[in-house]
RNA sequence: GCCCGGAUGGUGAAAUCGGUAGACACAAGAGACUUAAAAUCUCUCGGCCUUUGGCUGUGCGGGUUCGAUUCCCGCUCCGGGCACCA
């Protein structure tokens, strides 16, 4: 045996052990329970990052303890390959997507190699392969006839200087990120999966996720927001619009009803654009609501505005007119693109009527006001109430409650008693939306429904490297699907990428085809789809990657679902929605028995860096990895200034975000594993922090986490030379003192580990290791067989609950000790409960709260013996200071309090 | 703007059901060994004070409790998501 640890040979000779022993490679067995345990996969962007390798070191962790507790673990790994990075790569370096994609892959999977992950590489895929996406392009096809895919106008960035489709991360401050054009929106014809006919299972289905964190499950309820109201009809007034019809608008808030003032629509409504036409200053605020990105959260960051149409529509209840305008917050793809608008009681709508001198009328007394509410003298029933923005009113029912309406409170938005509303008065909110529903029904205008916030998944994209839409477009047929035997339609992977318009558009030998339906020149859809589909499934394909005929088989079904998924929280949300709806789509089609795909999920908190910019002439930001700046700080550690090293000029110091390509502030891991070697890696990226916070990134401590393995390796070599040999025949039942107790901390930290690790805690798992090492190093030697006998114990458990974490480390060190040929077979170590009793415990004392001593008591000594103790203690005495004690709180096996 | 998180020493963090705040480490300082350095080992290490003792301290302001890092209310700052980054 070695006597220096030397990571770099024993990583080699485990991994080599592994491969030999085909240690990862898993197939169905009847005989041992299964456990799937996946980490998502990774985006082959060119190298690991360190949110990789946190993400894999926890899922590899969690694998193999599975594996040492005898199940049958699969844990597979493949390549997220699709995306727009490839094509980004392509217009700057002049290389294809393709050969840039797998050239990455091949460097990525070397990495991964080296770091020593219990991956059952038989089952790698990469989404970009032909023989992976052609089941995509195959149920695609039988999801359009099903009518689950249909088609339909959807709205995107538009740079009309490179004629391209941008993505929303493209769009900077309304400009494209290249040409620096001003983005205007389009709306263009796209393919869309009906999620939403899944919103309810969806929904209803994450009351049945008890392993997923319900942090993670409020933000997919909230995403699908669910919420019943009423659809409410507003006739169109025939005098300013001159046809008959309806403005349909949906509201939770019914019973404001007869507040509302106006209606506002999107600028892409039919009644906007009827409007403009004979409006040129309407067309023209048209024409500015077109110009930015079409992300939501630009959107909601504008300034509120809008403009009146001219054209009127009338009230369900009262008659009266109301006028249309056109916002800028309301948007054309949610619900009708239109919402009434009650400024009284809707923030939003209350800022843009007093900005624009719309009216505003209270018709809900909060509910706090309560009872009080006096309605037949408040100002409430006073036609005079319908004040302009702006002017002060008070209302309220006591002289102590009053409430100008001039500044928005948050309490205006509550439910309360309805006031002002004519027959509605006095009712309270839930009362008024079943009374005006009911009344609206009986008109014909309008009734209770149910809404969701979820809008159906556009799939088209406008790029090159992604999955070819399966679709044909034939002037006689309409829009056809590829048939079955035509499939795949094939990426063509030598490509031109200029980053002006869509490369497939150009490519007539890939668009020119024949109509599968009646055999007339056609042309192929030349839109690709969104990468969120292969991540879709491919969780499911693992489970029968090599299978040529059929997207799945039997072997899905053993398999899932994924027993453990982890990944990083930036997924909560839609790729876990998208892969839970579209498990269900597979469902429907009986392709798999699962719904659910993920029964247990580790959100992996993100590894984040800083960000280094400068700008170039023409305001572009040219992103700064931090490995290539130094940084100055003051006295408080905070980084004050910061250079770029090669040329010793200043860089602008941006945000701390997490590790992406598109920041450049990914830190490769390679130069610590070249290092230190693998396990050093691993050890401390699990030790630094709890798997679901976010990691700040430092290197600061990895020394430490060396040292740790170096003592771990020291010691191993002590125990099979020095300390092995003094070993008894005989192995005695019980320790003398002074090793009973190290014994005792032994199991108590393996007590505590295995509680860790339960919660997946796997910071303070490794912390009990160096707890055992420091209790095995103090260990008293006099009586050297029994030292011997505590110490073989000890280290078989160390070894055995650090082998997850370091296994090349713990693979060598089972072997070299003497303990077996692999301790993958070996089993998990057991906690020794009868070594955890202890006759006396130490109880903390307390006076008033404060800790003032401490008292040794007997295990069992009873209640009135304790508090006897305490009363007497010295610290007791003193500071009680003569003052009979009024209470005294005795917390078994913990404290006593004495109140005095 | 909306939804979801987070904040504890110089640093990463721990504290299982409301019960000793800072386990385990990193960095720093002092010492031992050494010709020297590295490695290793030992000790100190939240702040303040009148230092065998006491006060104070878990982002800020309140509250509940014998007792709050933990529960409640109101803020601040930081991070994630917002449907075309993946």
């Amino acid at each position: 045996m070695q006597d220096k640890y030397h990571p770099a040979t024993i990583e080699s000779a485990a991994q080599k052990f592994w491969a030999e022993a085909r240690s990862f490679e898993v197939t169905e067995d009847a005989d041992r329970p299964k456990y799937y345990c996946l980490s998502m996969f990774p985006y082959p962007s060119g190298k690991l990052h360190m949110g990789h390798v946190r993400n894999y070191t926890i899922g590899d962790v969690i694998s193999r303890m599975y594996r040492m507790r005898g199940y049958n673990v699969m844990q597979p790994m493949g390549w997220d390959a699709f995306g727009m990075p490839a094509e980004n790569a392509a217009i700057q370096h002049n290389v294809p997507p393709a050969q840039w994609t797998y050239a990455n892959i091949d460097y990525m999977r070397a990495q991964l190699k080296r770091l020593g992950f219990g991956i059952d590489w038989s089952r790698e895929l990469a989404t970009c392969a032909p023989d992976y996406y052609r089941w995509e392009q195959w149920l695609f096809t039988r999801l359009y006839a099903k009518g689950l895919i249909y088609k339909k106008a959807g709205t995107v960035n538009w740079d009309p200087v490179d004629e391209t489709v941008l993505a929303n991360e493209q769009v900077i401050d309304g400009r494209g990120w290249r040409s620096g054009a001003l983005i205007e929106k389009r709306e263009i014809p796209m393919y869309y999966m009906k999620i939403t006919a899944y919103a309810d299972e969806l929904l209803a289905a994450l009351d049945d996720l008890p392993g997923w964190p319900e942090q993670v499950k409020l933000m997919q309820k909230n995403w699908i927001g669910r919420s019943e109201g009423v659809e409410i009809h507003f006739p169109y007034d025939l005098e300013t619009i001159g046809a008959a019809g309806v403005l349909k608008v949906f509201t939770t808030r019914a019973d404001t009803l007869m507040g509302a003032t106006y209606v506002a629509v999107a600028a892409e409504h039919p009644l906007a654009l009827q409007a403009a036409q004979d409006n040129p200053a309407l067309a023209a605020f048209i024409a500015e609501c077109q110009h930015g990105s079409v992300a939501e959260a630009d959107l909601a960051a504008m300034e509120k505005k809008g403009m009146d149409t001219g054209l009127r529509v009338v009230h369900p209840i009262s008659g009266e007119f109301l006028p249309v305008w056109v916002a800028n917050y309301v948007l054309m793809g949610y619900g009708e693109g239109a919402v009434m608008a009650v400024p009284a009681h809707d923030e939003r709508d209350f800022a843009f009527a007093q900005g624009y001198g719309l009216p505003i009328v209270p018709v809900i007394a909060p509910g706090e006001w309560g009872q009080a509410v006096d309605t037949a003298s408040s100002v409430f029933n006073d036609a005079s109430a319908k004040l302009s923005a702006g002017a002060p009113i008070l209302v309220g029912a006591s002289a102590t409650e009053a409430l100008a309406w001039s500044h928005w409170q948050d309490v205006f938005a509550e439910h309360g008693k309805l006031v002002n509303s004519g027959k509605y008065d006095g009712l309270r909110s839930m009362e008024a939306v079943d009374a005006i529903a009911t009344d609206l029904a009986a008109k014909g205008l309008g009734e209770k429904r149910v809404q969701y916030r979820l809008r159906d998944w556009g799939i088209s994209r406008q790029r090159y490297w992604g999955c070819p839409i399966p679709m044909v477009h034939c002037d006689h047929c309409g829009d056809v699907p590829v048939p079955d035997a035509q499939l795949p339609v094939v990426l063509p992977e030598n490509v031109e990428i200029t980053g002006h318009g869509s490369p497939l558009a150009r490519m007539p030998e890939f668009y020119d085809c024949t109509c599968p339906a009646c055999g007339r020149p056609a042309r192929r859809e030349t839109d690709t789809m969104d990468t969120f589909v292969e991540s879709s499934w491919y969780f499911l394909r693992y489970a029968c990657a090599n299978n040529a005929e059929a997207m799945l088989d039997a072997r899905a079904n053993h398999w899932a679902p994924v027993d453990q998924y982890v990944g990083g929280i930036e997924h909560a949300i839609l790729h876990l929605l998208y892969s839970r709806f579209f498990t269900r789509a597979m469902r429907d089609e009986g392709l798999t028995e699962v719904s659910e795909p993920f029964t247990n999920l580790l959100t992996q908190g993100m590894v984040i860096a800083d960000t280094y910019y400068r700008e170039s002439g023409d305001g572009k930001k040219q992103w700064i990895n931090p490995a290539d700046v130094d940084v100055a700080r003051d006295d408080k550690g905070r980084v004050t200034a910061a250079t770029l090293r090669a040329d010793g000029q200043p860089v602008v110091i941006g945000g701390t975000e997490k590790m992406s390509k598109s920041k450049n502030n990914g830190v490769d891991p390679q130069a610590l594993v070249d290092q230190y070697g693998a396990d050093t890696a691993r050890f401390f990226i699990i030790f630094t922090s709890p798997p679901e916070q976010q990691l700040e990134w430092s290197d600061s401590g990895v020394e430490g986490a060396h040292r740790f393995l170096r003592r771990v390796w020291a010691f191993a070599h002590r125990f099979a030379t020095e300390i092995r040999p003094a070993l008894p025949a005989q192995r005695a039942a019980t320790l003398p003192g002074a090793l009973a107790d190290v014994r005792r901390e032994l199991h108590s930290h393996l007590k505590q580990a295995n509680y860790d690790l339960g919660k997946h805690q796997f910071n303070t798992v490794a912390s009990a290791t160096m707890k055992m090492l420091n209790a095995l190093e103090k260990a008293p030697a006099d009586a050297p067989a029994a030292h011997a006998q505590l110490v073989e114990e000890g280290l078989a458990i160390l070894l055995r609950v650090l082998a997850p974490i370091t296994p090349h480390i713990a693979h060598a060190l089972w072997r070299e000790g003497g303990f077996g040929d692999d301790i993958l077979d070996a089993g998990w170590p057991e906690v020794d409960e009868a070594a955890l009793v202890q006759d006396e415990i130490e109880l903390v004392l307390q006076i008033n709260g404060k800790l003032r001593g401490s008292l040794t008591v007997a295990a069992d000594a009873p209640r009135e013996a304790i508090e006897k103790a305490a009363l007497a203690h010295e610290a007791a005495v003193k500071f009680m200071d003569g003052k009979p004690a009024r209470k005294v709180v005795v917390v078994p096996g913990r404290l006593v309090n004495v109140v005095c």
